[in-house]
DNA sequence: AAGTTATTTAGTTAATTATCTAATTATCTA
DNA sequence: TAGATAATTAGATAATTAACTAAATAACTT
């Protein structure tokens, strides 16, 4: 969990996701998109990995990137939990 | 939105506002739930603060916090857009 | 097989962050 | 008012993180 929120927390990485939303793309295509370097990239790739966010499949020489949605959901019910429930006085 | 997410980052700070769920708290009462120094968590309880994800109101010699709900719905909502939304093929 | 393209790994550096101790400010009580 | 308690601010240090360049790996093309 704790993992999957440091991913969250760096803008670069949530814009990388904001344009898997849209559709897969190959890591170079991805890196086109930032003022950064490809290495940097390929490391925020692999953070996003590691907490499960993206998931990635070779495709000969590319690589492809494609969100993995199902982990969001654990933030959102943690966010409701916290935020929604648990206010009422009982 | 970045304040936010940086400070929903820290396991510490999560923890802070699971407490908070349950009912407001001095920073004191906060502080005795953590094997870390006061002012840690007084430096913990500001990036909240700043992230507009807590409340503090002075009561005479102590200061309460309080969770402050209408923040969390944001983080929900782009949430909700970039892992649910958006991956209809048109 | 030699060269080119795509991506990652390795190693380094600079910036940020979490923590600590010590000192300060403010409030309460005897 | 003097002493005790609550919380913060200040300043220092250690750990983490984001970025870079250079090199390595893998797959395609001619």
């Amino acid at each position: 969990m704790n993992t999957v929120f440091k991913a969250l927390a760096d803008p670069t990485r949530r814009q990388i996701l904001d344009l898997l939303k849209k559709g897969d793309l190959t890591a170079g295509e991805i890196a086109d998109h930032f003022d950064i370097s490809k290495p940097s990239i390929s490391n925020h790739l692999n953070i996003l990995k590691s907490a499960d966010l993206v998931m990635s499949e070779k495709k000969g020489q590319y690589i492809v990137y494609s969100l993995n949605t199902t982990v969001f959901q654990d933030v959102i019910t943690w966010l409701i939990n916290v935020s929604g429930k648990g206010n009422e006085t009982p």
